[in-house]
DNA sequence: CATGAATGAGATTTCATTCAT
DNA sequence: CATGAATGAAATCTCATTCAT
């Protein structure tokens, strides 16, 4: 996975590339401005303004406006690749299973909170190849989660009439949708956030038996959080 | 509402204005067209395109490509206001007005696809006036949703501990996420989906109570269903 | 022939194409500019100016500035391969094909002398398709003038040891290397010009049969001459 | 002839200028992509990549882009000068010099391929100084022959009715257009393109006397050939 | 010598908008 | 109403050149 596409601007031989660090901060500034108005309103010129650089000067970085976008995303989505692969490893009840995913999507969108939500809104925007490129990452949340309701439902903890595949669609947009209003700057911790997704979540498709087993729904909708931030 | 702004081309003369007809023919091309590239990405040659007209005559119907969006946005915006004052007006039972509310909201969304998609996407990029504009509509689907829950909780329906504010932003985002991936081509009926969402939302704020009162979340999970579209 | 690939800037559906005057007196525009300070060197702003128009405007009527510089090839480079195809179809002896054929070469290189400078100059920096598409054109200059000579040695008019191939290579560059120099601006016409040519080249391949038949080389060398101009 | 202008980065400090060889190394490299991509479309970065360098290094070397243009140019141009010089020193006979003159012309062109052919096409590419100062080289190409063609008419060798200063230029072109398509790695060596434009050229401007003299055309065009390389 | 960051100017292209016909 | 030419501003990108390290 050499990368070329990106590694800034290598065009001849030489080059052992630019300083990370500033790079980082670069595609950094980009980020910030594409949350706030959004990758198509952007100019190149809103980035270097917010870098303190002539907007010609990023192109030492980056060969084309794309590449930031591209950068930003495929970083965050090769880390929340990795993310999910960890998810429930040690975790075998599926209950538990499904309240770790929900805990470190929470945990993750908001550590990762501005590049994450680009990733969302402007993944379309990416080159079709670069899309394909970037999906083939492979397994995808929603396909993680079908697979631990399945799980559920062999285990007669998740309601064996639940439309899989579909519920797990709606639940990752009811956790991707933090990303249109959650603020790190805000009172509201990611911790104690999931523990209320959690609740929910868990609720909205445990089996008949899971509720008996916790002591009722909401036993259930407390038994997997952490408690007060 | 004056909203002389898009009112089409009326100036000088006692003009009637276009068709309008063609100007709803000409408004839907350019959402569709939002709707693929989104709104900055979309020139407007891309929608003179689309109508199949050249680009100086679009400017016949409308005053600027934001004034496109806003058509777009105003009138599903005031529509959705009308539908929320509508909803449950009969049902006085919360976890049926809850309901009710979710299922019009489907119906909503999955009829006005397009327009509503677009609102949830770009309103960022109205002119801050319009944007204040509009918001004025009044009372908004996560403050009506959070009156519902009020509602349950009063009545013993919905969980006391739950976070009601919270809560409501959540299901808003959780409803909204459907036009990420609904499409009216596929098979699933709005009221099929509503179906799911109804059961999924209500068991996961439901009370103790009300959970029992049902028969189980099996059961609550069904109780307001429609059944086989 | 379609050639939809310079019909100035159709996208959608519906334009006549522009007027086809002004087009033409913006292509001419370029093609002199080309001609100053070659291709590359020259900017669309320079055509622009040159037109008396704001740079922007050009792209009315061109996709981009390489679209400039395929007009005025493709164009000469037609009509030449039609010249080409008149040639000689009246003359049978090779002699006197050969001497239509240079005469045919300068009044056209004069006639279209800027836009036949460019082509010799410029064609490189056409786009590798479109250099492909130009050379389907057919038959080239040297073809016609290879299959003239070889007529010649079969009628023992010009000298068998030729290597025929290498001569109308030769010839043809020195009949190219005109446009280095020649302008309409001077005392000397094409026809005089052509008679220069002509003497020069004939004496330069004829056989000693040849020479004999016209009575010498100074008369073979004036035999085709068309006089004072 | 100081000529500080390129000797490579002589400021400051007393410095002899970097490694002659580098910097021979250097200037090929340039003249390399400037034939292939003419100067104006190649880039400093298309010649630091050639190299194998990065581009703010080449101004360890030059001082600008247009310095690379003037070194090769003037070397080539200076070689060339005191090879025209040099010609028909030992040869009296006019027509023995033509000969001469042509094949050195081929030799020098065959052996400076890309200077030569960069010379030609690129010259007006230099400043007007630059030019001006190169000029100033003396005797051209075309004088050099004319003269030659002028003792030939005295000689009675040489049509007498030639006028003499086109016919020059049309020669040189004829022999300068080598430079469009002669290649070293093809299988015709110098010396045997010497000899067909020798015999052409040759019989194109002799007068009946010195086709008598010869033992006709035929026997003309070979006399001065040096046969197969 | 070479690097790599940066500059500053300019190149090509896009695009919303206007307007005479 | 629609056209098509044009505007004027801005957007993306290129590039020759400089310079501290």
């Amino acid at each position: 996975m050499p990368d070329a596409a990106t590694e800034p601007a290598k065009r001849g031989r030489p080059r052992r590339g630019p300083d990370p660090e500033r790079f980082r901060e670069i595609v950094d500034a980009a980020a910030e401005v594409f949350l706030e108005k959004g990758y198509s309103a952007t100019s190149i010129q809103d980035i270097s303004d917010r870098v303190g650089i002539l907007k010609g000067s990023l192109y030492h970085y980056v060969r084309s406006k794309e590449d930031f976008l591209y950068r930003i995303i495929k970083d965050v989505y090769d880390e929340a690749i990795d993310d999910i692969r960890k998810i429930g490893e040690g975790e075998q009840e599926p209950l538990a299973r499904l309240a770790a995913f929900i805990r470190a999507h929470v945990r993750f969108a908001a550590a990762h909170l501005t590049a994450y939500t680009i990733q969302l809104r402007e993944f379309e925007q990416l080159s079709a190849e670069r899309r394909e490129e970037i999906r083939q990452g492979g397994e995808t949340y929603v396909e993680a989660l079908q697979a631990i309701l399945e799980d559920g439902q062999a285990a007669g903890l998740v309601d064996a009439s639940l439309q899989v595949r579909l519920a797990s669609i709606i639940i990752t947009g009811e956790l991707n949708s933090m990303t249109r209003w959650y603020s790190p700057k805000g009172s509201l911790e990611p911790d104690q956030l999931a523990d209320v997704y959690v609740g929910m979540v868990l609720t909205s498709v445990a089996s008949e038996a899971a509720v008996t087993k916790a002591g009722g729904v909401e036993a259930l909708r407390t038994e997997f959080a952490l408690g007060q931030g």
